[in-house]
RNA sequence: GCCCCCGUAGCCCAAUCGGCAGAGGCAGCGCUCUUAAAAAGCGCCGAGUGUGGGUUCGAGCCCCACCGGGGGCACCA
């Protein structure tokens, strides 16, 4: 926060009266750029595949493959907080190493993107040219920070080298099918053959060489995972694109820009992603994730068991209304029934007049119930979604003069219509169970409707309804039932009635695939003179993106619902239209001029790190199985073994990953069935912002803390807390944090600040403390007068070879468990313990120790390695390991308590028996003053540790 | 409204199985070095764990309720 200009070792009058040889920030950069240079020249971190171009001796070391997610090359440049995560993986990935494993670490970019393209079109710039520059801006920033990469597997999305498999995998999807018998998704060829050969018959029965070609085409285009739709989708005017569902806000704005979002019906391209909803469900559990992501891909996929079930409409002729219950068990509950109001059925069903003595609150005050649909008809049309599903609103509705008749009891059920039931859920009708459900509740009380409560509420309960579980009461044949069984029953029972099925619904949705964009991948088809999908042959890929002169998508106002997308690429005209020879002669062709959401290059890049440079295959095989094959065990999915990053991926990235994943997997290009084995979400760096009297943000490196009050030259501010951003003036960059410290410094300080899943607020002035730890410890080993080394070659003594190797263990143990804090603290200790007994350092506890250092702070561990007579690198000398005999402790410290208060404290060796630790304890002063004449009741003994009295 | 995560010293954070609340760092204070200051070094100071109950011989840790902070979902039938 507060920075003055007295920094240590910046000042160059102030370095000259420094010792020549101590640890200051310009010592630091020399060290860190000569070991950047070497582990570059050297190839320190290539890790080597067991065939193919990238391949080298494997040896039987076991593999581990470190991925942080992809980012986005941003042109605004890095702050502390965006390597944090690069950095706790850098610091898993070299302790692997050392710990004995063929590491796979590498980083890549996500390029595809609209800030590069926004730019594109503000400036005339290519995007690649933006894109390209962010990227050299980027490496340099994070080479910086000293990350043992392997450069030779750093891809990008917009390589064209890239892409192509991209593009690839595309045509991969279009031409597979889901095989719900088999589960799992083929080639359309075979199912083209099951319908030929007549294993498969026909939906109408004919047989295959009995249809046209169009209708054959058809018939396997309604199974493809990749398809094209007319379909309602998310346009956004103000964007000039459409977007996933994914991509939309609950309140039906774009998650980008904030502009309202239109339903539209579109022709674009969709991935069959609901196909899988059920295995990207149940293999969560085979995932070593986080819960909380778990339960949004839960949440997101939503699959709900429940029933269909039909009822009667008395006196309409075969007319029945359909709905989707979750609750089956209930249907003795139903009391009424709900139409949306634009459900076709409402038409057919609407009565010519009132019932005799008709409720006046049903009729909207109308005469007939036509008037009165017709009237509610009229106002439900034009309230837009949003005040339609506003929880705060009033139930309206009204009755349609018909009643439906309940299946199980055949007890009559007024038919109404009513907004809170929408066309787009479900079948758009609804059973309304009020005693079991919130809104019916609601809704019945308004309309004073009958409420029979089919689930016993436990003792207390106030009123209302009651969504828990309970035995199931005043349901004939289900009462005494539970839920899950009472639902079972009751679905067996409508299956019997012929009046309905269980069923299974899901929330997630097919996943809309295209964007009008400019800078994304183009798709691999194109269209013939009918207007058929034609996909390309492997050899034309990759179809590259045309030079434009306008880079924007036709945008509108943002409100303009009635606008239609026109996408960049329909005005390069001398693209669009293309001959070609796709096997029947030279045709003409149309391309198309969507392109691949952002989504797409990231769905499957944990594949190219394996195999970047593989030219015939999007991976080959074996070195798939190397990196990613089930391990085994509790395994058995295989995947990257740890995938580190934000946890704003939890629904997008991470399902649509693990789709494509599954896809290749069931095609049989990958033997892993889920791309991330083991997920982890690092916290957030955030940091202090300040604004003025005004509301206008400060600079928050000018501000002072005075007695609690924040001043900003001499005025006080106001404090919040949030993001680090240009915009709240409160960036701190890694370059600035590297020139006055040192990236070691930078590093261990990011790494201690707390656990890595923690977010914590940066605090510059803190970050001090990394630095002198470094400084001392370099002072073990370097004179800082003339820069010699002063390690003792006497071993150390037993008490601090004993601190040696509890740090060992202890150090150990934590970096495998992603404990840096923990770790750097141990080590913190350790060379605390060799500052204080003076004198020389051991070489038997020094040597350790910069091990251990290794990979928090690796640049100047390296260099303190070479300055103790070591030749090469410290990458891959063995972690050090504890001696188990020096972890025995010779004496402990036992803790005497009585009635759980500490009243005294023994020394015992640790082997002592519990009836000798009791005796002694029984014997000792704080026990027998506290106990004064009262007698024991019990003791606890938990040797060698703890004895707990307990008076009578 | 529902669900999930988190509350330990002025601040960031430790605390294996429920067993002495403190490993480490920042800040503060004192001292050493220095003409002085800074840097560096050495030392000191510090909470009874958000609140209220419960279980237990014993609770920061387990259970319940509440308060505060963060996140997700939301008329999903």
């Amino acid at each position: 926060m507060t920075q003055s200009s007295t920094q240590p070792g910046t000042t160059a009058d102030v370095e000259e009266a420094l010792p020549a040889f101590r640890y200051t920030a310009t010592l630091a950069a020399d060290i860190e750029r000569r070991w950047q240079d070497r582990w570059e020249s050297e190839g320190t971190f290539h890790a080597p595949n067991p065939v193919g171009p990238l391949a080298g001796p494997v040896d039987d070391r076991p593999r581990v493959f470190v991925m942080d997610m992809f980012p986005y090359p941003s042109g605004s440049g890095l702050h502390v907080g965006h390597p944090l995560g690069y950095i706790a993986t850098d610091v898993f990935g070299r302790f692997s190493r050392m710990a004995g494993a063929n590491v796979l670490h590498t980083l890549g970019y996500d390029a595809f993107g609209l800030p590069a393209e926004q730019y594109a079109v503000q400036t005339g710039q290519h995007p690649r040219v933006t894109t390209e520059s962010n990227i050299a801006t980027m490496r340099q920033q994070l080479r910086k920070l000293g990350l043992g990469h392997d450069p030779r597997r750093s891809i990008s999305t917009i390589d064209p080298d890239y892409y192509r498999w991209t593009q690839w995998i595309f045509l991969q999807i279009y031409n597979a099918w889901y095989d719900e018998d088999a589960g799992k998704a083929r080639r359309l060829s075979e199912l083209e053959a099951e319908y030929a050969s007549g294993q498969r018959p026909t939906p109408d029965g004919r047989a295959w060489s009995a249809l046209s070609g169009v209708e054959r085409a058809e018939l396997l285009d309604a199974k493809r995972l990749a398809y094209v739709a007319e379909a309602p989708v998310n346009w956004c005017p103000g964007l000039g694109t459409v977007l996933a569902n994914e991509e939309v806000t609950a309140d039906g704005r774009s998650e980008r820009g904030n502009f309202p979002v239109f339903k539209r019906n579109l022709r674009q391209w969709m991935m069959r992603i609901t196909a899988y909803a059920d295995r990207l469900l149940d293999d969560l559990e085979l995932l070593d994730w986080p819960e909380p992501v778990k339960l949004m891909q839960r949440n997101w996929i939503g699959r709900s068991h429940g029933a269909h079930v039909d009822f009667a409409v008395s006196g309409v002729e075969g007319a029945s209304v359909r709905v989707f219950t979750t609750r089956p068990d209930t249907l003795f509950g139903a009391t009424y029934v709900v139409l949306a109001p634009e459900h076709p059925l409402v038409e057919r069903v609407v009565a010519g007049a009132w019932p005799e003595g008709v409720d006046e609150r049903w009729t909207g005050g109308a005469g007939t119930p036509r008037e009165a649909v017709e009237a509610y008809r009229t106002r439900a049309a034009r309230e837009t979604e949003e005040e339609r599903t506003s929880d705060t609103r009033e139930k309206t509705g009204v009755f349609t003069g018909t009643y439906a008749v309940n299946p199980m009891n055949g007890k009559p059920l007024p038919v109404f219509i009513a907004d809170y039931v929408l066309m787009g859920y479900g079948t758009g009708a609804i059973m309304a169970v009020p005693a079991e459900d919130t809104r019916d509740y609601d809704f019945a009380e308004k309309f004073g409707l009958p409420i029979v409560r089919t689930v016993q509420p436990p003792e207390g309960f106030e009123g209302g309804a009651y969504t828990g579980d309970g035995a199931t009461i005043n349901s004939e044949f289900l009462n005494g039932l539970s839920r899950v069984e009472a639902k079972e029953r009751a679905i067996a029972r409508l299956e019997e009635l012929g009046s309905g099925s269980g069923t299974t619904t899901y929330k997630l949705r097919d996943w809309l695939f295209s964007r009008q964009r400019y800078w994304g991948e183009p798709f691999p088809v194109v269209y013939d003179e009918d207007g058929r999908v034609v996909p390309l042959p492997d050899s034309m890929l990759p179809v590259t993106l045309p030079e434009v002169s306008d880079y924007s998508p036709r945008t509108y106002d943002p409100d303009d619902a009635e606008s239609m997308p026109e996408a960049p690429l329909s005005r390069a005209a001398e693209w669009l239209e293309v001959e070609l020879d796709l096997g029947d002669g030279p045709k003409t062709y149309r391309r198309d001029t969507n392109t691949m959401p952002n989504w797409a290059g990231s769905c499957w890049y944990h594949l190219r790190y394996v195999d970047p440079v593989n030219t015939e295959q999007v991976v080959g095989p074996e070195n798939e199985r190397y990196w990613m094959a089930p391990r085994g065990g509790d395994d058995t999915v295989g995947g990257v073994d740890l995938y580190v990053g934000g946890v704003e991926h939890a629904v997008l990235h991470l399902l649509y990953s693990r789709f494509w994943h599954k896809v290749l997997h069931d095609l049989g290009y990958v033997s892993s069935s889920e791309p991330y084995h083991k997920l982890f979400n690092q916290g957030y760096i955030q940091a202090y912002a300040y604004t003025d009297e005004r509301g206008v943000y400060v600079p928050a490196a000018e501000v002072e803390e005075q007695d609690g009050k924040f001043l900003y030259h001499g005025s006080v501010v106001n404090r919040e807390y949030g993001k680090m951003g240009k915009s709240l003036k409160n960036s701190v960059t890694p370059d600035e944090m590297a020139e006055t410290y040192g990236a070691d410094t930078l590093r261990l300080y990011e790494m201690s600040m707390g656990p890595l899943e923690v977010s914590r607020p940066w605090e510059t002035r803190a970050v001090v403390g990394s630095f002198r730890f470094l400084q001392r410890l370099w002072r073990n080993v370097v004179d800082e007068a003339s820069g010699t080394t002063v390690v003792s070659e006497e071993p150390a003594d037993e008490e601090l070879r004993r601190l040696l190797h509890r740090v060992i263990d202890g150090v150990r143990a934590d970096y495998a468990a992603l404990r840096f804090n923990t770790a750097g603290a141990k080590l913190i200790e350790l060379n605390n313990a060799l500052t204080k007994r003076g004198g020389p350092a051991p070489r038997d506890v020094v040597e350790p120790l910069v091990l251990m250092l290794a990979p928090l702070a690796p640049h100047v561990a390296e260099e303190l390695w070479a300055r103790l007579g070591h030749e090469g690198t410290l990458a891959y000398e063995p972690f050090p390991e504890a001696d188990p005999a020096l972890l025995v402790e010779e004496t402990v410290t036992c803790v005497v308590q009585v009635a759980g208060k500490v009243r005294d404290r023994l020394e015992v060796p640790p082997s002592i028996t519990e009836d000798e630790l009791r005796e002694l304890a029984l014997a000792t002063e704080g026990v027998r003053r506290t106990l004064g004449e009262r007698g024991v009741r019990t003791v606890i003994v938990r040797a060698p540790k703890l004895v707990n009295v307990v008076p009578a």
